[in-house]
DNA sequence: CTTGACCTTCCAGTAGCTGGAGGCCCTATC
DNA sequence: GATAGGGCCTCCAGCTACTGGAAGGTCAAG
């Protein structure tokens, strides 16, 4: 099948999935007439990684994920133990975030947010802190 | 000063402090001998930028934040917006990370984790699941 | 035969730096 | 005066994960 529908039936775009190929994640045939070619299999790889790519997964974490999809011996605790490492990534993000979200809170709160100069914002960003 | 002392009191890395140059967002003078000459308004709004920065606003916006700071009739209201609208961004971000968390740790709950291939996080990966 | 949709490659750009090469400047020491 | 070190300079390349666009080949329909 044509990149068309591959895109199509992987939900990504065709330009993503030619980037895939690029960075040897998956790699279809070629018709005659240099259109690349995609299988069932071609198709579920790039499933697979729009999948994971939406769950936060980097391209280098996709290929290790890839490879432990291709691994019939491939043993479920390194799966998991991938997935618990994006968790505390993500947890971690999460706090730096919230974190990010307090102190802005806190400076938007206490501004006037009208038609004069004086700002708490301005003043926070403008050094009125000792780091 | 020297762009050495200007990033220790900046708290900045020099290679950032010349980038900033690079795109305009501060403009110190020369010295005869080619080195850049830091003033201390110079310093204020490099602290200004890694202040900013770290709170989480693009260089456009902290561009645009640096215009309101040179600005003496600037309303307070303008800054807020910009404030409020990060906090919101930031906001839509934290409850997508915890969308993916959430996901993530339903998945790491349900993998036994041990020595055999199968494995729910694969199996959903793989495309176990209609969007 | 032409039109339009689809495919191809290749180049450049996005955000915000960061690393490194190659080379000048300055100060101190021998 | 020579040399060693550290700091400074510019310029180029690379990072992540695509995305847009140009220039051109291919295919099916009318």
């Amino acid at each position: 099948m044509n990149i068309g529908a591959a895109a199509e039936l992987a939900n990504l775009p065709a330009k993503t999935i030619r980037y895939y190929e690029d960075i040897d994640l998956v790699r279809p045939g070629r018709l005659d007439n240099g259109y690349r070619d995609y299988s069932e299999s071609d198709v579920h790889r790039l499933r697979f990684l729009q999948r994971s790519r939406s769950l936060g997964f980097t391209i280098e974490e996709c290929r290790l994920l890839l490879s432990l999809y291709d691994d019939d011996h491939r043993a479920s605790a390194d799966v998991k133990a991938i997935a618990n490492a994006k968790i505390m990534e993500v947890d971690r993000k999460i706090v730096e975030l919230q974190g990010l979200k307090a102190t802005l809170s806190a400076l938007a709160r206490d501004c006037h947010g009208d038609d004069r100069p004086e700002c708490p914002i301005m003043n926070d960003l403008a050094g009125e802190h000792e780091q």
